[in-house]
DNA sequence: GTGTATATCTCGGGG
DNA sequence: CCCCGAGGTATACAC
């Protein structure tokens, strides 16, 4: 990783257009050719940057990075107050707990969690419009599409909305129930919900987990 | 901003766990407090991070961040391979163009470069649940909504569906005729308009400033 | 503060 | 490659 502290303008050409005046910042060149310009400020996120893969050009006061979709990111250096570089070697990355995925293996290892009746039959059954995150039959033969979230939001509804009037097509399947279910709902997703005759259920991931723990503690 | 290049572990607990292991890694922290930690690749974004506003307490090879939500990262420093500080000064900041704000400008001065027969009514007219790019009126008579986006994908159409759905509870209103018009629509949300009745309508944004300047010329 | 929409979103997974 | 969905999304802006 190469850091480079100097007084430089930059202009991005892409997606959009972008312009930094003449500031002093950070440039951070990474192993793998990507490159970030910070300011002193403003949360993790670079003013502006560019992925690999891309070319470097490192001419004289002006650095050109481009990558293969025609993007370009121009600095033009006019002091250079610190540069140095270091060997960092592979990162192991980031183990992670407690996101969306886990919540739906536990959820999917006992759906009367949810409700008591249910049974699951797949998970992430796949419509052609995308995945559902649990598919269940219901204690009167019903079958059940089940979206999880971390928070329940309006988009969660639309989702679900979008897989029941998919598989409402299908005789076979119709009429769908369809369960929403998060940590927390909130008041217009659940209103939401409601017009379109989604149920909404809460769950405690650490409870759940509890439930597992207590369950494995069992056997 | 001070930038250590350090041999470290680092354990994050808050909305979710997140571990790292041992490794060689940038640890940025800016002047306003947050902390970055970042590998030497994978684009940009750091592997673990803490914004302001937060407290940074420098133990023995040990750094905790707290921030005031509960949330807290854990740096376990096992070698300091680098460590400098430096006075960058405030950031005049970025300045940017293309983006969705400026499309809407360029069409509402000119819906006639959606369908000729469009004249405007309002920009951004508020629903209770969000507000519609440009209200218009057609030759007939009827009112056109249009959602502008710069990239046409399924959100969008979702998103004007909610507004039509909406608006056509007010008889004032209804039946309401829906526009989706992007520099570029993909095939699903095609799909899904057309199955809800929405035009869609590709824009260039670059003819579109040409236009303006041709016209800015005439005067 | 909540609610809503945007982002050069980034990032990862599956077909 | 695109499509889809999640994110410790972050960020801005209106109410």
């Amino acid at each position: 990783m190469r850091l480079v502290i100097a007084t430089c303008s930059v202009d991005y050409a892409g997606r959009l257009t972008a312009h930094l005046p003449t500031a002093t910042r950070l440039i951070m060149v990474k192993a793998d050719g990507c490159i970030a310009i910070h300011a002193d400020g403003g949360a993790y996120k670079p003013l502006n940057w560019m992925n690999a893969p891309n070319v470097l050009t490192m001419g004289e006061g002006e650095w050109v990075v481009t990558n293969p979709k025609g993007e370009t990111l121009t600095i033009t250096l006019y002091e250079v107050h610190h540069d140095s570089a270091h060997e960092l070697g592979e990162d192991p990355g980031l183990s992670k707990d407690g996101v969306e995925a886990h919540l739906q293996e536990l959820l999917a290892a006992d759906p009367t969690a949810i409700a008591p009746d249910l049974r699951l039959v797949r998970r992430e059954f796949f419509t052609d419009i995308g995945p559902v995150d649990l598919l269940c039959r219901d204690a009167e033969g019903r079958t059940v599409a089940i979206e999880i979230k971390r928070r329940g939001e309006i988009d969660g509804v639309e989702q679900l909305t979008r897989y029941l009037e998919r598989m409402d097509l299908d005789p076979a399947f119709a009429p769908v129930r369809g369960i929403f279910v998060a940590q927390a709902i909130k008041p217009q997703a659940r209103t939401l919900a409601a017009s379109r005759g989604i149920e909404c259920v809460e769950v405690d991931y650490d409870e759940l987990r509890g439930i597992e723990s207590d369950e494995l503690r069992l056997f």
